[in-house]
DNA sequence: TTAATTTTTGTAATCGATTGCACGAATCTA
DNA sequence: TAGATTCGTGCAATCGATTACAAAAATTAA
């Protein structure tokens, strides 16, 4: 009883055609009012839905954006493609979801299936260890519209949604040097992606800026994870000068540095700062809430929804977008001297 | 140059039909060995790839499944996704992602917006506010295989995972009785989920059986967020008896106890035990890291996973599963006296 | 009343794939 | 070598919608 009713269903149930019942559905004006009463009357009542694959395929729309991202239980990412669902849902489109695990392959693999699924662009972050970029020039040869968000490759026609990452190192460190911090150190990222060069860039301008002499003992290049915090913290504190301050570009690896300062008997935040990067939950519920920059993922999401909107727009036109979004520094207790 | 290219393209190109060229690429073994392989050779040369959407029409499944979940950027659901999309990924199904934000209306909107989109099967975790089931009966009507993961409602037809939330409370609060606790609070959810009511009752059983009076004062229901936990510590700490332990069936409304437990002055865990429920990663970071029980979401997604493509398998039996994991309490420093 | 218009509806192609049936060619049987 | 099989392909319908174009019906004009 309850199986698909399509518009043949209800042409034969009225004695007309398909073209006439797909017509009056769609509020063509070209039929009588009677008729298309009629037909509506009777869609609602043979409880007819609108098959979305089949109009995907004549039209060539499917109204499904593939989103790829690393992983999609962290919480940065979440909250993107959150944004991105708010912002997309109220238009029609539907959100499908790959991640990458952070490897190149898993990315070629799922914009290949997004497109053989023709979604109408795709939205990603790309991959820590992604080299290629033959992949994202596939997807713009098919005339999808491809937008990058938070983490990007140099690609031409490609748009970026991202936060200026220079600012958020410069604010960041700034920020420290007026808590009275001045031997601050950097735990940054691959520079293989911009995000960490660019906080780091940041990073040496304020210093710079404020007469601090940089100190290239003070930058490591670590994991993202919370052991490296550990090991970083071990290696700073046996330097000649140990710093007094750390600005790291991830939460998790500020984390750990906390917890082997503590465990090191160093007492934060009066004889040392720390600031770490993503606003990641946990910040803000430790006994002594975590200073970072927020990098508003949510915002971030919506907007590159936005890019995307524009994008098909004007798909005659080939733009090529650069929003910059301004990160939010959130002082808390870490870096808060009384 | 890159344009799709189509079966037909392929077919004019060798001069033979559509439906050889249909044939020798789904190696049907009928056609001879010899164009199979210029099929095949010519089809790579031309850079095709399937339309997964004009199979999707002829065959009826999408090769979709739409996930619907009250927010994605909280980590549990973020988690039973990421379980779900793993399991999924390598069969060529895609995930389509809806949220709810609570809401019963934004509910219906999806499940219908899904089966318009023809998903091959729907997984979800109802809202807390749902009352009705007839969208739910809708989706069994149309033969769409339907799982519910965590949060359920009783609706014949439907498959369920959950973890045996009474197990959980059962074995938190007997955890709190072994470390001495005898005044122990139960902080609940809305009786109108099963999985809180179940947690209570689990709570109240391990009381009688350890010879502990069960005292109605000390089960209060309130929402999921860290203000809920202030109030309610606040609310119990002028009871004539105050209790010396909080069995929370949420690690945001512990973390809010805890903190107010704190302002007033209480030692926890010497004085006052609490536990938490959901494993939220920041229960992990917290100076005093808070117990909390382990609902694993990630095998909760995959085993909802292998639950649907059971159901899609069997097409013509009507199976309803019911799966029940079994909870992992972690037991850490907020419920540990020495 | 008839021709000219305007409305309304129908016919048939199309989107890109799959597949039952039919048919000619090649191979086998006797 | 005639007849029966088997093999490889083509024809055409199908999935469920949309939409030029054509045709019929209704309306208006003269």
């Amino acid at each position: 009883m309850n199986e698909k009713t399509t518009i043949y269903d209800i042409a034969k149930a009225l004695n007309v055609t398909a073209a006439t019942v797909s017509r009056a559905l769609n509020n063509n004006p070209k039929i009588s009012a009677a008729t298309r009463k009629l037909v509506m009357e009777t869609a609602a009542k043979m409880n007819y839905k609108q098959n979305k694959l089949a109009l995907a395929l004549k039209s060539g729309k499917s109204n499904n954006v593939g989103v790829v991202v690393p992983y999609i239980d962290r919480n940065f990412f979440s909250a993107i493609i959150r944004g991105i669902e708010e912002e997309l849902y109220p238009l029609g489109y539907h959100v499908i979801i790959c991640q990458t695990h952070e490897q190149e392959s898993a990315e070629i693999d799922n914009i290949n299936a997004l497109l053989n699924a023709q979604v109408d662009g795709i939205l990603m972050s790309v991959s820590k260890l992604s080299t290629q970029t033959s992949h994202f020039e596939h997807v713009l040869n098919k005339n999808v519209p491809l937008v990058f968000f938070d983490r990007k490759k140099d690609v031409k026609g490609v748009s970026t949604v991202t936060i200026d990452d220079y600012q958020a190192g410069y604010n960041a460190t700034k920020h420290l040097i007026e808590q009275g911090c001045s031997k601050i150190a950097h735990l940054s990222g691959d520079w293989a992606l911009e995000i960490y060069k660019n906080r780091y860039k940041g990073y040496k301008q304020a210093l710079l800026d404020n007469g601090i002499t940089f100190n290239k003992d003070y930058v490591i290049k670590t994991k993202s994870d919370i052991k490296a915090g550990h090991k970083s913290v071990e290696k700073l504190m046996t330097l000649e000068t140990p710093p007094d301050a750390i600005f790291s570009s991830s939460d998790y690896v500020a984390l750990g540095a906390i917890q082997q300062l503590k465990k090191m008997g160093v007492k934060i935040p009066d004889d040392f700062c720390v600031i770490g990067f993503s606003n990641e939950p946990f910040t803000k519920f430790m006994e002594l809430s975590m200073s970072t920059v927020d990098q508003l993922p949510v915002e971030m999401g919506k907007m590159s929804a936005k890019v995307f909107l524009e994008q098909v727009k004007e798909s005659n036109v080939k733009i090529e977008k650069k929003v910059v979004l301004a990160p939010n520094l959130k002082i808390r207790a870490t870096s808060t001297k009384k």
